[in-house]
DNA sequence: CGTGGTCTTGAAGCACCTCAAGTTCGGTGG
DNA sequence: CCACCGAACTTGAGGTGCTTCAAGACCACG
């Protein structure tokens, strides 16, 4: 094949960081969430807050086991998965720095049970804290509870969006919407393209825009002599973010 | 045919209910939102509430318009619908009595504009409220906030099941996630079966299912003639709910 | 230098969509 | 009260985009 890719690109690299007293305060400082707390405040949320680092490959929660934390992601990448009654796993998310998994829901609302598994993709550190606590910190202070609405309405709509596409569009243009929104989320600026920061395989990508590896592959590897993208084992980059925009049917 | 739907079932009716001032109350008082305030905290948030009145197939909100208030569903049903860029739209729920719509974004987040499109169903009566109260109803009310961020959560735990569902399996089995699914939320007890109470056609039920209104037909006529499920003009009533259930692949 | 996971490519089959026509039914006006 | 009209629904037939099955190539890793 004449336009193989030919140089394997340098890999990202996922660094491991230690979850460090210091890492901790600076990811709550960040987090939009905490974004409206005094300096004071800030102190006294981190306090009970604890964290803990995974491997590789770890499962932080799994799908089905009771509900009792609330995660905040530090550094590294994890997927966030739903296992379907078929045995089938489906990729909702890469979740990266800043992001939040685990309990969520109300003691009296459902069945208190973790609705994804959370399956580490580097090395990761997160900060944790016990559910009740943390609906605590929601009362005590409001304007986190704006925030953690605001966040949860955001990804309500993400969401809906992604559902309003999967029924109504070509599987190319699908893989075009989970490439433009995953390089908007984790996209680094690489070599004049935009390097989507995770390692990324044709099936994680296929199961996330509903289709089989198979098709994934066929249409990246069409993509790809067109321009519109580079790719290679396990990484993907976008070359022309526009020329992709005009795929989503 | 032989076994043609003969009788056409007595219409769900949608009765018009006027929005008076304790209809509100009683609206407020059910809602999860406000369970956990006190009676005079409820009129005091009563207060900030306006209410309004609609015809059926009238567009309460557009998707794009400046979103300015929040609503709560009073009586009457409507439709979600979210319209693609392609024109077409995608049907995302059945609103009834207590649920929510309208602006729930922060106004640093997001473009501040309605996500979504709700057409009434039927006569519908709703109280709404400007955005920006009821954010400070939400950071008055910390209990309130907590209530909405189950609220949001549980939406989103819906919007990802089905995702799941739409790339993983058969349009049969889509048709009955969504029938089961509008069951447990509209269904009523009607001759035996769960009559699910509002107008629905099978091209609103094909859109739900992300599936050709001509392929819902043929899937529920197959349905209706195994047994699961009875349909006619714009009703449908489930049968055998654990009939249906087998069919979730 | 082998080994296994990742990716590609081909070919066959099929579930579903689209197009098209016809039927049924609820509503409306004469 | 009946005749008509249009919306909703059904059914058929053909085409196809996609999945599935199968095999091979590539590359990172030990």
């Amino acid at each position: 094949m004449s336009d193989r890719h030919d140089s394997p690109v340098q890999m990202p690299v996922f660094e491991y960081a230690a979850c460090t007293a210091t890492l901790r305060r600076r990811i709550l400082g960040n987090n939009p969430l905490f974004s409206d707390l005094q300096e004071g405040d800030i102190k006294e949320v981190n306090r009970r807050f604890s964290s803990q680092s995974f491997d590789q490959g770890e499962t932080v929660i799994r799908a089905g086991q009771r509900a009792e934390r609330f995660y905040i992601l530090a550094t590294g990448a994890a997927k966030l998965i739903q296992p379907q009654e078929s045995g089938r796993m489906v990729l909702h998310d890469i979740l990266s720095t800043g992001d939040y998994f685990g309990a969520i829901f109300g003691f009296g609302y459902g069945p208190g049970e973790y609705g994804e598994t959370v399956i580490t993709d580097s090395p990761m550190c997160s900060i944790s804290i016990d559910s009740r606590a943390f609906r605590s910190i929601l009362t005590d202070y409001p304007k986190v509870a704006l925030r953690a609405v605001d966040a949860f309405s955001n990804r309500l709509s993400l969401a809906y969006e992604m559902l309003g596409r999967l029924g109504s569009s070509s599987v190319e243009s699908r893989i075009a919407f989970v490439l433009l929104r995953l390089a908007a989320k984790l996209g680094r600026p690489w070599e004049g393209k935009t390097l989507i920061h995770a390692p990324l395989t044709r099936e994680d990508i296929a199961s996330m825009a509903a289709t089989s590896t198979e098709s994934c592959s066929r249409v990246m590897s069409d993509l790809r002599k067109r321009g519109l993208i580079d790719a290679g084992r396990r990484w993907v980059a976008i070359v022309d973010p526009p020329g992709l925009e005009e795929l989503l049917s």
